[in-house]
DNA sequence: ATGCTTGTTCGGATTCAATTCGGAAAAAAT
DNA sequence: ATTTTTTCCGAATTGAATCCGAACAAGCAT
């Protein structure tokens, strides 16, 4: 952003600039959105883009910005919660509130998720991996006896990026295999069946030694 | 492609272009990549490019193809030993053979990965996808007692995408929280746990319906 | 209110890369 | 050798992204 809005009539072109975005991109997909087109949208000239964005690449990446801030601020508020469910459950309400999330607004999200894989998403992912690693923690000190379960950081590193891409594909995908909530369904169950395993090995090891 | 090449002549051009555009991308990344460097590089003229490309972005697209194409070359003569030995192994070799196909050629293939996830790769992912799925077949077929694991279909649906994109992100990542090895023994953990649970489950059912 | 400074908007002018085109050179066919 | 087909090219065109300076609005001191 070369500028800094000041005034309030700034700030809201900023932000109408921001939705004409996500409305452009979700009409034409990334590639084949113009400036020209977002400025008609917004209701301004081309040349206030750049008054606040160096580049038509920067207005981009606020989207995506905006995007996984609003996704973590979805989930922040879940984490109390979900930590004290069962896991398979407490995955299946986060996927499903996710998959609310993405449908509001016109399915907006959804269909920038669908096409913005094309853009450098994953570079913005980070904070979200990371929202999501503080999820896992929290999770893992509600529940004592998972912390015996080895490789952690390895684990949650799979199920995380695993997680989120399977999802991304699966909303990317024109014709699924599966149903999404076949794919909750699953991933719940790779996460629980991976979790009970390790905890009922550690136990029987634990025996073992006695 | 506008025009089939006919002449070995024409043939070298193309390949020529296709392999700048390797370079080129693993060079600047796909967003400024230009055809002038491209054809630069392969040594023609820039008009050389449109005789049989389209446009650029086709010229993209057929560089992912080959890509697929020989990743899915490097897996299909695998299958046969693959499916006979335990999944974890299994697991481990395939996965340290593709980290080695991406180093060939000077890494080419880990750089354009790198940052092609920026392209429309997940379009042509889609026969990466079947060759993995009949891998999967394969080994379900010489391993009788993994039959009876419930939800196959979901299950390979998130393992392969999962594991593909965990793959790739792990590879996009200047400073992976992991190594390569830890990721790859992850995946076999986790793929190993859920099937020897399922079976487990399945002989408990089993024994308690007699 | 009035003049002054700072912030904002705009759209024509400019720049730059993608794409086109018509003809020259090379290869193949006659 | 001549004709036909294929290939190659780079200057010219096109169109979108970006810049810029004048015009307009807001804030603010007098």
């Amino acid at each position: 952003m070369a500028r800094v809005p000041r005034q309030k009539r700034a700030k809201e072109t900023v932000n109408a600039i921001i939705e004409a975005g996500f409305i452009a991109m979700a009409e034409h997909g990334p590639a084949s959105t113009t400036t020209r087109q977002i400025a008609d949208i917004a209701g301004v000239g081309v040349g206030s883009l750049y008054e606040y964005f160096d580049n038509k690449e920067q207005i981009f990446q606020v989207m995506a910005e905006r995007f996984v801030a609003d996704t973590i601020a979805l989930i922040q508020p879940l984490v109390p919660t979900l930590v004290r469910k069962p896991i398979r459950e407490a995955v299946r309400e986060l996927l499903q509130k996710f998959r609310e999330f993405l449908q509001q607004n016109d399915a907006r999200y959804l269909e920038c998720a669908r096409h913005a894989m094309t853009l450098g998403f994953e570079e913005h992912l980070e904070p979200l991996a990371k929202a999501l690693q503080e999820l896992v923690t929290q999770y893992l000190m509600h529940h004592p006896e998972t912390l015996k379960i080895r490789n952690i950081p390895t684990m949650s590193y799979i199920m995380i990026n695993g997680g989120i891409f399977a999802v991304v594909r699966h909303l990317s995908e024109p014709a699924p295999p599966i149903s999404f909530d076949e794919l909750v369904e699953g991933l719940a169950d790779m996460i629980g069946h991976y979790t009970e395993q390790e905890i009922a090995l550690v136990e029987r090891q634990g025996m073992e030694s006695r």
